[in-house]
DNA sequence: ACACGCTCCTGAACGC
DNA sequence: TGCGTTCAGGAGCGTG
């Protein structure tokens, strides 16, 4: 499932295809996603030139001429394919084939989504900040506005568990289950803790290691678990080894540790950690 | 203001 | 083998 890094991955995938083009033909094959399509969706953007394709968070910001500003959220199963050299009408679209663009150098790139829990929707350029999708959104985790006072402060009074508040995307932004999970095992801190407990030191320690693990799994290309596919298509291109997310009953690798990892369940998530290494 | 549960959706995995 | 059930989860929204 997309998070960050595999987010970014999509981003550099599709940008060399999508940058400095326009996008000729788009096709809706139905009127919403998770949110209804905009009206008028396809006409808004075809003829447009895509000026830069960026990320927000797990947002796709594709920034069209004119002001215009399409954002893609893949949610949980979405994937965007790249069909080089091919043209709308050579694509047999499939059943969760909900989107296709076609542009000027002669490729489409086709949006898939069994679930639908991703979305798509226009914001002006302009006024993107403010844009409900992202107005409240904490700060981007490779950032530097993403540092140990700002988690120290944003987890200071908090009676969630520090879990919860890391995926609370008003905290920080991006991360989902398994980089959470991944994250937390690294920096040795039980999931269950209290977020407020997190605040002061454990916070400065916890942001280079969030870096850290976004930063490693970018590297990699990103996740292929389950139903996420590289932008270009490419399965199985790169698989990535988690510590303990979906690891339930397996020995955690630490030096001297090898207890099983623990299954628990938080905010109806599943979440993986080490009960021995992470107090 | 905060925390939590509900909800959307479908395919994969599982159990009988 | 086949059918029914459970689970996975991002994030907006409603409720307490």
């Amino acid at each position: 499932m997309p998070e960050l890094p595999e987010v970014e991955t999509v981003r550099r995938g599709i940008a060399p295809v999508l940058e400095g083009r326009v996008l000729t033909r788009v096709l809706a094959r139905r009127p919403d996603l998770r949110i209804p399509l905009p009206e008028n969706f396809a006409g808004r953007i075809e003829g447009r030139r895509v000026e830069h394709v960026g990320r927000r968070a797990k947002y796709l910001l594709l920034r069209l001429e004119g002001d215009l500003v399409l954002l893609i959220h893949l949610g949980m199963s979405g994937r965007i394919t790249i069909h080089p050299g091919e043209k709308l009408a050579q694509i047999e679209a499939g059943p969760h084939d909900h989107v296709l663009f076609e542009t000027d150098g002669g490729d489409s790139l086709v949006y898939n989504d069994p679930r639908r829990f991703g979305l798509m929707t226009l914001a002006e350029g302009a006024a993107l900040d403010s844009h409900p999708l992202l107005a409240k959104l904490g700060p981007e985790p490779l950032g530097n506005m993403f540092t140990g006072p700002h988690l120290s402060s944003a987890l200071k009074g908090r009676s969630s568990s520090i879990k919860a508040a890391l995926l609370d995307q008003r905290v920080v932004s991006g991360l989902g289950n398994i980089y959470v999970c991944e994250a937390l095992y690294r920096a040795r801190i039980s999931p269950r803790r209290k977020a407020s407990s997190v605040a002061g030191a454990r916070a400065e320690r916890l942001v280079p290691i969030i870096r850290q693990v976004l930063e490693e799994a970018i590297a990699a290309g990103g996740s292929t678990l389950k139903d996420y596919a590289k932008a270009d298509g490419e399965l199985g291109y790169f698989q990535h080894n988690f510590s303990v997310y979906g690891r339930a009953g397996e020995a955690c690798a630490a030096e001297g540790c090898g207890r099983p990892i623990s299954q628990i369940v938080q905010q109806g998530r599943s979440t993986f950690f080490c009960p021995g290494c992470q107090i």
